[in-house]
DNA sequence: TACGATACGGAGGGCCCCGCCACTTAGCAA
DNA sequence: TTGCTAAGTGGCGGGGCCCTCCGTATCGTA
């Protein structure tokens, strides 16, 4: 019994094909009736497969998010254990400010949904947890620091540089300030 | 010769006051036409005194971001200089925080117009500085950073936080944290 | 091949932003 | 006070988006 039928797994792959240029070139506020224009299939369609934009937003950025877990998890065997975690918080801040959308998809996480099934954050945190824990017990990063700290932090930093010239830049700039610190104590 | 007649006063001030309440309680994308509805005009006559909505948004905002701009001028004269600029920056994101759509204007802000004219920015900006090259004279602040990028950090960690139960408090916890920093050196 | 469940997409309602343009009214002058 | 003129107004229509409903086409199977 398959789940689903062949036209319907059709349609998922255009429309997520096509949501991808989309969002890549109008960020998390491309509309939905564009997509499915292009597409070639009618708005209820894309509702159908993606209920709400968060949803869709989602399903794009699947694959960028597993990209950084991945990074993460070969990052936790090096040696520098201070150099691993920024080295993972820069592609985090490089993919947030670079990649149209992101951001917004990790902020507006969980927004509704208070328990879990926060599907942009969560792989996110969990990937760099032992980065960070790591780096917490080597005295590297401050206490009271939460991997999901981190990733608000780099998704606002990303928010806040998007209509910057160069945002990636930027956005890289205004990392190495927060990482260093604004007012360290001496 | 009266530059503006008394009725287009009058209709500013009401669709400022009805704007000031819809843009606390629907953040930055309040509906311009509730707000036309609301204050007993048509749409056109709000399009004609705030051509574009961050137009809007700057008046809506002028005061809080002047009062802002007083503060830090008081803090100018504190005998503390980190605490001085530690007390602005806290306050900043406390308003950045909890008044809804104050933090998108800040960033929304100059967005079109590459050249001057950043109504929100601007005036932060420049109230901040003599507190920022205070503390950076005293070896408080790293080096290279400018007040934009006080204000910018600042309205990002707002806008991340605007989702959370208690915005404030949380914005205030990661200011914490980006002042003393993720990972300083030791 | 025929049937039933699944999936589709067009139509319609609601809301919004935007620009146009005929009308009203405030403020000045006679 | 009265009349004139331009500044100011707001209703209307166009276009777009999101969302829902429901009749219809298609798939997979018996």
């Amino acid at each position: 019994m398959p789940a689903q039928r062949a036209d319907a797994r059709r349609n998922y792959a255009r429309i997520l094909a096509v949501a991808e240029e989309e969002v890549a070139t109008h960020g998390a506020d491309a509309s939905l009736e564009q997509i499915a224009r292009t597409a070639g299939v009618g708005s209820a369609t894309v509702r159908r497969h993606f209920p709400t934009r968060h949803a869709l937003l989602e399903a794009v950025f699947r694959g960028r998010i597993e990209t950084l877990a991945t990074r993460a998890r070969e990052l936790a065997e090096s040696d520098d254990v201070r150099a691993a975690l920024l080295d993972w918080l820069g592609a985090l801040t490089v993919y947030s400010a670079t990649v149209q959308g992101l951001a917004t998809a990790l902020l507006r996480d969980g927004e509704l949904d208070p328990e879990h099934a926060n599907p942009c954050v969560n792989p996110l945190a969990e990937a760099g947890e032992p980065l960070l824990r790591r780096a917490e017990r080597a005295g590297a990063v401050a206490p009271g620091v939460t991997p999901v700290d981190l990733v608000t932090l780099i998704a606002g930093i990303a928010l806040a540089t998007q209509h910057h010239p160069d945002p990636a830049a930027e956005a890289t700039r205004l990392l190495h300030l927060t990482v260093a610190g604004i007012s360290p104590r001496a």
